[in-house]
DNA sequence: AAATTGATTCAT
DNA sequence: TGAATCAATTTT
């Protein structure tokens, strides 16, 4: 289930952040998912076993990184859209220049991964494999209140109510400033 | 509100 | 082979 990431450890070498904000993409019902229409190429590690990573290439500049979690064949992955920056502060600073405020490291999908320094090279890497470079820890950690919204940034199946955020935490993504049509 | 940017995908 | 798409971010 999505919502077990949330709270969880995304680790890669000396940065880390605590995952507060997901979204979920489930196979070939959802209209919003990569794997909507079947395998492809970019696509196939969703369609993999559980426990890796999916990173794709959007906008023509962003890396956006979704943990696969359906069984082999299924199609089944969560999107990581924010961290709360725990571990390699410094790092992040200098992979990050355009970042203002310490909430600006990991507040968004794309800059979650500039962050902690993942990209395609990462796509499929094996999460809980002995000495992965990338990793998913549980430390016991629980968030205190969760909320489930409509996903963000979707064209079809934007409806779905599958985007959950820790409540109070600055380093979930805002959705907008002000109103939009 | 708009520019940016290029891999991926779907249609010819 | 070409056009449209795109799970965003930054800057104006």
């Amino acid at each position: 289930m999505a919502v077990d990431l949330l709270g969880k450890v995304l680790r890669r070498g000396a940065t880390a952040g605590r995952i507060v904000e997901v979204e979920a993409y489930r196979g070939t019902d959802d209209p919003g998912s990569h794997g909507f229409r079947g395998p492809t190429p970019r696509t196939e590690v969703m369609f993999g076993p559980p426990g890796h990573l999916y990173v794709y290439f959007t906008y023509g500049m962003h890396w956006c990184a979704n943990v696969v979690c359906g069984t082999a064949g299924h199609s089944e992955a969560v999107l990581i859209r924010a961290l709360h920056p725990v571990a390699g502060l410094e790092e992040m600073w200098l992979r990050r220049p355009a970042a203002r405020r310490r909430r600006d490291l990991c507040s968004g999908p794309a800059k979650l991964t500039e962050a902690l320094g993942i990209d395609g090279a990462h796509d499929g890497a094996d999460l809980v494999a002995p000495g992965a470079e990338v990793t998913v820890t549980d430390d016991g950690h629980r968030p205190d209140a969760v909320a489930n919204t409509a996903r963000i940034g979707l064209r079809n199946g934007a409806e779905l109510p599958w985007r959950w955020y820790v409540e109070g935490d600055e380093n979930v993504s805002r959705t907008r400033p002000g109103p939009r049509p």
